[in-house]
DNA sequence: TTGCTCCTCACGTCACGTGAGGTGGC
DNA sequence: TTGCTCCTCACGTCACGTGAGGTGGC
């Protein structure tokens, strides 16, 4: 046989023989006095043996001593394995896919964070919010991660999303123009909310957070929202915020 | 922050912040005086929302769209359907090697063949068989592979599968120095037990199968061993074999 | 003579890993 | 002065795909 004849009969492309050859699972069949290459149905099987292999999901270095020897060990036990392992992990990323669609949630946001999703708020606001969202989420460990959710969850009650989402806006809407009073109110009318989208807001103390949520405050936040933020972070005091009062005033204000 | 820290803030390599900056994903930050880059927290954010997308399973390619749009589109509807067919392959690949494993044979072996496997055989004659299995069921469709499964499942019949063991094995040991009268005797008792391993034997007539057969018999067999085979070929006369019944023999000699 | 097959380089793919070789910063 | 960080090339990975450029075979 030639080598389009081998490889049509085996479904591979010449290419792949040629290959084969290369890495040395396949040896070099005999060469006709044309340079040709002249395949037998040896070299037929041993090639179906090596399909049979590599669609099993093995790679090429691994066949040859399964090709020679008459023991194939504890192979196919550590392809098992690592099968298993790999549709653990797609079912893991179809699980969050699935948590994303059902939310409506950009794909980059975390879905321990989306259930709380305000519709009515302006998309500049929701970039800034989600992007806080997943800087969040990266920085916290489990506990502060489920603190935080059960936190956002609050938002979503009937009558406080309604509140949130207008605080977010108005928030939104702050700049150069925007008069003192403006900021007076939203701050008042913000602390004075925030009762009611939980008892206990959690303490985000994991290293760094504050720092970078200041940062973030500072890079992405004008000057009447930074007046804004301060203002909500000294009314609630040290109880809570612990030193980085503001980062945590960002949180709320852009969530 | 220096190149180290924000990578090590979100869990990538500094050569994947490079990789990122390459392909164009992330943009060059601003560098200082000594040419060392300077990231912000919008990098830093930037780069886990980057992060949160490959980790679904996106190319890098398919991310800037996606990162300035507020439109994600079908994404993840494609996302998840190239998922759900990902885990179909490799869950079937699992399948494959439970059955494999459940037979104990040769890893690559077909499994749809690998119900009948005969311990008592030599190895270099199991190895043979094995063999013809693998190019048999590659040649065959659905239907043949059908009946050759079934054909096989016979053999494993108590009582059947010592026969079949007794003459493998007694075909593997034919040489230049087997007596003319054991090859007599070998096909007389092959062709007598023929019945009782199935009472219709299938027709391999996908195209090729013959004529690689009978290049099999050429290649791995010995002058006692093709004479033996002749032999039962002649006496099943024409009415299976139809013209590839040396190829045919061959299969019954070996299996 | 034309179209088909075969041949040998050799670069491209994808998301980085891994040195090599050299220079600032504490 | 020493160790740590940062920098820029640039080759390697894995299983081939895809031309490029040239030569036999019917």
């Amino acid at each position: 046989m030639n080598s389009g004849e081998i490889a049509r009969l085996a479904g591979v492309s010449v290419r792949t023989l040629r290959h084969y050859h290369q890495v040395g699972v396949l040896p070099e069949p005999h060469r006709r006095g044309n340079g040709y290459r002249e395949y037998t149905v040896g070299d037929l099987i041993l090639l179906l043996r090596i399909r049979r292999l590599t669609e099993l999901g093995l790679s090429l270095e691994e066949i040859p001593p399964l090709l020679s020897s008459e023991e194939s060990g504890d192979v196919l036990q550590r392809l098992d394995d690592e099968l298993a392992a790999q549709i653990a992990l797609l079912t893991a990323r179809r699980e969050t896919i699935a948590r994303l669609r059902a939310t409506g949630a950009r794909p980059d946001a975390p879905p321990d964070f989306a259930a709380f999703t305000t519709p009515g708020v302006t998309p500049a606001a929701a970039r800034q919010d989600g992007d806080l969202m997943i800087l969040l989420h990266h920085l916290l460990d489990e506990d502060g991660r489920d603190a935080m959710a059960g936190y956002l969850a609050a938002f979503a009650r009937p009558g406080v999303l309604d509140t949130v989402t207008d605080l977010t806006n108005r928030f939104a809407a702050l700049d150069a123009a925007t008069p003192p009073a403006e900021i007076d109110r939203l701050a008042a009318d913000a602390l004075a909310a925030i009762p009611a989208v939980g008892d206990r807001i959690p303490r985000l103390d994991a290293p760094r957070v504050g720092e970078l949520f200041a940062a973030y405050r500072d890079l992405a936040f004008n000057d009447a929202q930074r007046a804004f933020l301060d203002r909500v972070a000294d009314g609630y005091g040290d109880g809570h915020g612990d030193g980085y009062g503001d980062g945590y005033g960002d949180g709320l204000g852009a969530g």
